[in-house]
DNA sequence: AAAGATACCTTGCGATACAAGGTATCTTGT
DNA sequence: ACAAGATACCTTGTATCGCAAGGTATCTTT
């Protein structure tokens, strides 16, 4: 998958696996992977920044399989900021899908060979 | 509009815009920026990458209102590109979509708190 | 005790969009 | 004739982000 198309997407779409319920990095990762990829050396940055934008919170839960969990929650500061990244992406692809269908105004000037 | 969701959508959309007529970097800045926004910064590194990878040639035309236009033309390479990108580009969206509908398999696990 | 899965994390790199700045040409107003 | 502005080209440096590669610790299984 190309990789450029991501840039810009990743938080959203962890926004929204995290809006349907807490989870953690690791499990972030196995889920978006189904679909999309998404490697760990991504992902660990990119909660960093979720949570320095406090979009997301933390807390421990102690795993039965394995060393401690840090589960990120939504907070209502991130379901907004998610309402408002879905909106900007959905114009963003009505506005290149115009582009694809050839939309940018022809412009009536002569195209010339 | 978000710089990080162009990455790698530009040179398809200026593909998709050459597909319709020639054009010359000065006005597909003005025609891209209907909508979208994309400035001469980014436009002038992207054309000579898609000289480079061989999708547009290149011809001079003297203008009668300022200086000589290199006009691009897209290449039967380009024109391939072209598609690959489109395909790439829709499977990518369906993708990103699936997730914000709640998409990546619910995962049967304990969700705590 | 060793191996493997789970789970966390950081460092350095590559790609790309952009602001800011620079040059040259041609037209228009004064 | 000269200045100003539009047209048209271009480069440099910066910021952001995704990723491969590497590292650590925990817990289970062999």
């Amino acid at each position: 998958m190309k990789t450029q198309l991501k840039k810009g997407t990743l938080d959203m779409c962890v926004l929204a696996v995290l809006a349907q319920a807490d989870s953690y990095a690791y499990e972030l990762v196995s889920k978006l992977s189904q679909g999309m990829d998404i490697s760990e050396g991504t992902i660990y940055p990119l909660m960093r920044r979720l949570q320095n934008e406090l979009w997301v919170s933390t807390y421990l839960v102690e795993s039965s399989s394995g060393p401690s969990r840090k589960y990120y929650k939504l907070t209502d500061n991130g379901r907004r900021e998610l309402e408002t990244m879905r909106r900007e992406w959905q114009e963003f692809v009505a506005e290149v899908e115009n582009v694809l269908r050839g939309g940018p105004a022809a412009m009536t000037e002569e195209a010339p060979q």
